[in-house]
DNA sequence: TTGTATGCGTTATCAA
DNA sequence: TTGATAACGCATACAA
């Protein structure tokens, strides 16, 4: 095999001037570029890609992070620390992949992204499931969507396997014998809620069961409305969108005085780190947060590479925390 | 990504004897093999398989590539050029990355999957819908799907986004008025039938229509009979599952001296080549079967390389590629 | 427009 | 038993 060495010296160039040609690069004279094409030529040359994976390795990018008004006060509230977890956890995969390539990260909220801030950056991870303002979906750089899906728009996205987990997991439930499963799930334009409420129909469907569903915002009023009318239909399992959910559920279940998991069972999504020391522990379905991150900056840099440019959705799977909620006695 | 010097730094030994401990050479003091072995395992450090193999000037990745009797079968017929057509692409963009990786490839048939071939190779790529053979599914090696997807087993896999291109074009089809809207599909044990029958019905349904599908296998005799079926419902618009069912039926059509698109519409999934050439030419959603070759590849060698290793679904945006068979005057 | 020199993460050689 | 250091093939900042 030739190497760049081989071409440089059959067309009596440097290296450098050869990795130019390879890589279109232009400020090169006509007569050098059409001495060392012939030089690749005749060698045969193809370039190491391995040789170029390692020496790509050490370019410096800037990586812009952008997060919504509504999850900007979420990692600024106390109280909703579960949330505030998530996102943090994201975060800090996605930090944590970008300082051990020795990038650089520049995160702003929706609010200012302006033209400055995108000329400034190489590629950008946006964060969350909220509607997009239309200045970061113009920006015509490599994007990916982080927790978040936008089917019409073809953008590339890393996200949790909603679907599967929820699936999975009713479908579980059902074979315990269980058969009024309920969901109560938060708003269906989050695309997270959304997989996840499919996944549910899904399986109670497909068990010949009736889903039943509740939906509320992620207030606690609203929580309690939407667990008043599941009540009602009494459940022997609540599926809840996520852990915050869930823990709001239990709280509520337990002023009632309402056992669980001995007279209701209780299914979080997400586990976050309350989940796990909450009375009872809560069973959920793990996200991999950390993760996220680190595979949508990983995405993102192959995009900015022009490596694998095909748009698409990474979906990692979930994995089922069985707790003390789903154990009844 | 911790690399070679931040080991040696923390064991507080030369990178020289990191890597001897690395690659188990001998004439290393326990006191040092420990200290870096320790050194190793807080870090979390994974040696780069690049610079490896840069430094080893070879590239020892063996990969191998296993298809069903199935497909081995397709690939030999002449008369199925179709779904030839299809695994022959996927097939030659996996071997263009592994070409230019320098890379070996292994390609097997299910039946001659022992141990011996098991060990010779770094990764898996397992090709197609197919049940997989328990040597495979035990086989403890990075493994990678390709153009197929089974929930149960977490295994990496890298598909065609049949649900949301489905979704897509039945609902465009629908918004031109049309709602006697059938859909011909093969067997749905196959996952890539199943997800885009999926999003057939979610459309129909979204849009307040009763889904009329009719299964088949894949012989010309099956799809006849089914075709009948769904002729009897009158129906405007035939969304088939994949390319080749869709000329069948076009064929058919002629036969019986329907008009394609006058009396009736029609859409396939694939995009295979004879589906530009057809008379008329058929209307299509495009999967990008090179495309997802070379990200599996490119996946696996993640894999390998311990580089994102949380198990992922990967899957392709399609195209709507219109052509004259939905294009009614 | 072109060349020089450096670094990417690892292995291997040669000294110490 | 260990450490410096030269490759491996390429890209690129900086000089010329």
């Amino acid at each position: 095999m030739s190497t760049i060495d081989d071409v440089a010296k059959l067309a009596g160039v440097s290296i450098a001037t050869v990795s130019r040609v390879l890589n279109g690069k232009n400020g090169i004279s006509d007569k050098t570029r059409e001495a060392v094409q012939k030089a690749i030529e005749e060698l045969d040359y193809k370039p190491s890609r391995t040789a170029r994976d390692l020496a790509n390795k050490r370019s410096l990018l800037n990586i812009g992070v952008v997060i919504s008004e509504r999850i900007e006060r979420i990692l600024n509230t106390k109280d909703l620390f579960g949330i505030r977890e998530f996102y943090t956890t994201v975060l800090t995969g996605i930090e944590s992949y970008i300082k051990e390539n020795k990038y650089t990260l520049d995160l702003r909220m929706f609010s200012n992204c302006d033209d400055d801030f995108i000329k400034s950056i190489d590629g950008l991870l946006i964060i969350g499931g909220d509607q997009l303002p239309e200045c970061i979906k113009n920006a015509e750089i490599p994007k990916v969507l982080v927790d978040n899906y936008i089917p019409s728009l073809k953008v590339d996205s890393v996200i949790s396997n909603g679907f599967d987990g929820a699936y999975y997991v009713i479908k579980k439930m059902i074979e315990r014998n269980y058969k009024r499963v309920v969901h109560i799930h938060g708003p269906l334009d989050f695309y997270s809620f959304r997989n996840r409420y499919e996944g549910y129909t899904a399986a109670m469907s497909e068990k010949g069961l009736l889903p039943q569903t509740f939906e509320c915002d992620e207030t606690r009023n609203g929580i309690c409305y939407a667990l008043n009318l599941a009540l009602s239909k009494n459940p022997e399992v609540i599926f809840a969108s996520n852990d915050v959910i869930a823990l709001i559920i239990l709280d509520e279940l337990k002023k009632m005085k309402i056992n669980v998991p001995d007279d209701i069972q209780l299914i979080g999504f997400d586990d976050i780190i309350s989940s796990s020391i909450s009375e009872p522990k809560l069973s959920t379905l793990e996200v991999f947060k950390y993760e996220m991150g680190n595979i949508a900056v990983s995405r993102l840099i192959d995009l900015i590479n022009g490596k694998n440019p095909h748009p698409a959705v990474i979906s990692l799977f979930t994995t089922f925390v069985e707790r003390e909620s789903t154990l009844k006695k």
